[in-house]
DNA sequence: AAAAAAAAGTGACCTAAGTCACATTTTAAA
DNA sequence: TTTAAAATGTGACTTAGGTCACTTTTTTTT
């Protein structure tokens, strides 16, 4: 369990994960974020923000997994990105003026901390290093996505299936994979049943093995073959 | 045909298409623009870049329609977007300091101008309005992906081409949408055949009318209808 | 600890969409 | 203008993967 109020959560002690933004801040900007942020408790499966609403700030991840999707039309949830501890999340919206296009929801509890749309952008203008971070994250980002769209176009969903549980591999280093089967399913983009089925194949190939609903990775090196398909 | 050498093609002329970068620039940066860029004609089928290979400015098209794409483990095309008059192709890598991940190619012939990566990111950084509008175009465009991604996992070919030809529409103002229909399967992410197939449904229906290759949208409205699908 | 509600898993069936193999038409090149 | 090469279009066939209808197991709540 984790603490509710957690109170001890700092910045400095924070960062010391792997925000790829915050990184280059020295010491006082650390101070500087230290006071503008708060920081909350979330459970499971709460929304930090929800499509259509407007965003009022960032989300800074000190424990805890959110998952970020958007909704098709009959309401199917499409999972985009599972962001770990160190992201900041929700920061692309800062800059479009629109409405979320994505939900995000956490996948276990967290805590996380809020910066305010006024002082992250703030920041923004003060610091030229986190400004030019930013737009290369934006756009290494936007490349992925062409990765990601690509996949979806021409993979079997078995190869979807390998590729995305390379993805998570690395989101859940040093645990096991952790996701409901329909969650993993919008993620490849499949339905459940279907996810099931493959993750059997796999099972039969000793290619992973799961721990009820965990999974381990046993032969990633075949999961990067697979994910060719 | 083209002027080849299109030396009459000045900024301010050009600029008054559509621009959403460069919109903002008063009269004395258009003609600093207009000194650093430099102007070429492309005939069809010509890549303006490669995948793979380092970005060195960015491309400003005056004239004619490109193609931007990337390539499956087959090679098989996946077109991402299709760029029009106004448009400035290129920019996200110049923040990424990464090779190319897409390639552009013209689908017509084309008089476009060429500005290298040290006067566009001195620009960039000298001038705060198109660096906002940077920042807001890339948040923008990597909202659109997620729409990509979610339609290309969760929609029906028919669904997406729907889509697919809504978008042209937007694409081919005023003039029909001319793509192969090789192109166009590889926009929609489906086999050439298919495509053949669903566009005979769609001018059973009455919905699209061709002409040779051209296609003319007859009912708007039942597209966005379909493309819910 | 019991009850209720999610989630996981299976089997049977169906169909959207891919593949292959050509015929025909259009476009580009020699 | 002929030849070559793309691009378009059709038919026949196959199959990956979706849907539906359940059962069983795991979680959560009372």
């Amino acid at each position: 369990m984790l603490d509710k109020s957690h109170k001890h959560v700092t910045c400095e002690n924070c960062l010391a994960k792997n925000s790829s933004l915050f990184k280059s801040f020295c010491n006082e900007e650390v101070d500087d974020l230290n006071i503008v942020k708060s920081c909350s408790y979330f459970k499971k499966s709460q929304p930090l923000f929800i499509e259509g609403s407007m965003p009022r700030g960032v989300f800074c991840l000190n424990k805890g997994k959110v998952k970020i999707f958007s909704r098709g039309e009959e309401g199917k949830e499409q999972i985009i990105h599972v962001a770990k501890e160190g992201e900041i999340v929700g920061f692309r919206a800062m800059f479009s003026e629109e409405p979320y296009k994505v939900t995000a929801s956490t996948l276990e509890e967290s805590n996380i901390c809020f910066i305010s749309k006024a002082d992250f952008l703030n920041l923004v203008d003060t610091n030229v290093t986190l400004r030019n971070g930013i737009m290369k994250e934006l756009s290494t980002e936007l490349a992925n996505r062409v990765t990601y769209i690509t996949n979806m176009a021409q993979k079997s969903v078995r190869g979807r299936l390998a590729f995305a549980l390379i993805l998570l591999e690395e989101i859940y280093t040093g645990e096991m994979i952790n996701l409901t089967r329909e969650d993993l399913a919008n993620f490849v983009g499949t339905a459940t049943e279907t996810l099931i089925r493959l993750l059997k194949d796999f099972k039969d190939e000793e290619i992973i093995q799961t721990h009820g609903r965990k999974i381990e990775i046993l032969n990633h090196d075949k999961l990067i073959t697979i994910s060719g398909t």
